[in-house]
DNA sequence: AATCATTTTAAATATTTGTTTAAAAAAACT
DNA sequence: AGTTTTTTTAAACAAATATTTAAAATGATT
């Protein structure tokens, strides 16, 4: 039978086991995440999930490489845009900010899931690829090179300031029950962090005067 | 009968148990792990680990508040350390260096169990008390009001720091894949990174000659 | 309407899971 | 020595797991 393309109220059931099968291996991690879990999180039989994805592992590997490209994806675009240096570094904090706001457990998902079994990330090489030449790093270089910032290795300054974001919201949990925060001060906290971010960074670089 | 406290040469098997289990939940998570993992990494029966702890949760709790302690121990004292403020930032970031060289996946760990199921903190919360007034609070204000240093949120500061360093080991395994590391490579990628961080916090917060 | 392929369902499959049992082995004590 | 307690073992347990099966329901095509 043809495929039928049109049916924009109701949601595909292939769709919704996605939808499901990402907010539950998101939650739960693959070890901790049921067939079970899924189903019932899509409101469908069990046995759909294997009619449409052939395994567990079939669709978790599905949904890790969606969430490999989202983590990746809008970072690259930026570090390859033709903005000043200056932008770019407030615009990459900026947009980790935003992402990680609306994907909240997309890095400790990510982190994890590649630290069980870092053999799953080969299937997505392509997106890791794109990240040994960009233009963030012949920008990083011509400052240093002209002098308007410190010098510095443009992979330890990418790193510093992927952790110094991200790390927030792996840490979320923990820090909500450390600093007995609620959701909305973690959120004015994320804030408060990321000025901070912005100008620890910024001012380091390029407040050059002294040594 | 009573406890025998002395055969130095062999090792008790609740000790072998806490070991193996030590590694194999650090390694494959709550989840992931299973109790004839455990059984088979100690070298004993299945059964041995229901009779030492009372089920696969209780032996978790044990060696999640073990991993609890030494995540925070070095650091609290660290941070109520009679000594100046910069050489207390740089021994802690020292300090969580070692540490998470030593036990490279303590922090994914931790906030991995946490991340799904934040109600095991509670039981550490004693540690976590601690956190809430530090020297290190009380030296960050005074050096404000001197303006010795930039005007910074103690806490915004203490979890930039926190974050730069252990987001590193979070991420290792995603960091070698990408950027096709060794282990060796990536030990030296780490000393660098230390420079970078104390550098960067350093200059940012005693630079203060601009604004 | 009849036929066909597609989708969905309930039930069963074989494994694996954490945990328990009851007996054997080892150790401690009298 | 014999007796009791502690430790270890092999086997079994019920529950949960991912996956499959075969039949029912649905939808499309003729």
């Amino acid at each position: 039978m043809k495929r039928d393309m049109n049916c924009p109220p109701f949601q595909k059931t292939e769709e919704k086991i996605k939808e499901a099968a990402k907010k539950v291996f998101l939650e739960k991690g693959f070890d901790g995440a049921t067939s079970r879990d899924i189903a019932e999180a899509a409101g469908i039989n069990i046995a759909l999930t294997n009619y449409y994805f052939r395994s567990k592992e079939k669709l978790f590997m599905n949904i890790f490489e969606d969430m490999i490209q989202l983590f990746f994806e809008g970072s690259v675009q930026i570090l390859n845009k033709p903005i000043s240096l200056r932008d770019k570094i407030v615009e990459l904090i900026e947009h980790d900010f935003e992402l990680m706001k609306k994907n909240p457990n997309l890095v400790i998902f990510i982190m994890n899931e590649v630290h069980r079994n870092p053999e799953r990330l080969v299937k997505a090489i392509g997106y890791i690829k794109q990240l040994h030449h960009t233009l963030f790093k012949v920008q990083v270089q011509e400052a240093i090179d002209k002098g308007e910032i410190r010098p510095v290795n443009s992979l330890n300054l990418m790193t510093m300031i992927v952790a110094s974001v991200q790390f927030l919201f792996v840490s979320k949990p923990m820090h909500m029950q450390i600093w007995q925060m609620s959701e909305a001060e973690f959120d004015q906290f994320t804030i408060n962090q990321k000025r901070l971010i912005i100008d620890m960074v910024t001012s380091y670089l390029f407040e050059t005067e002294k040594a």
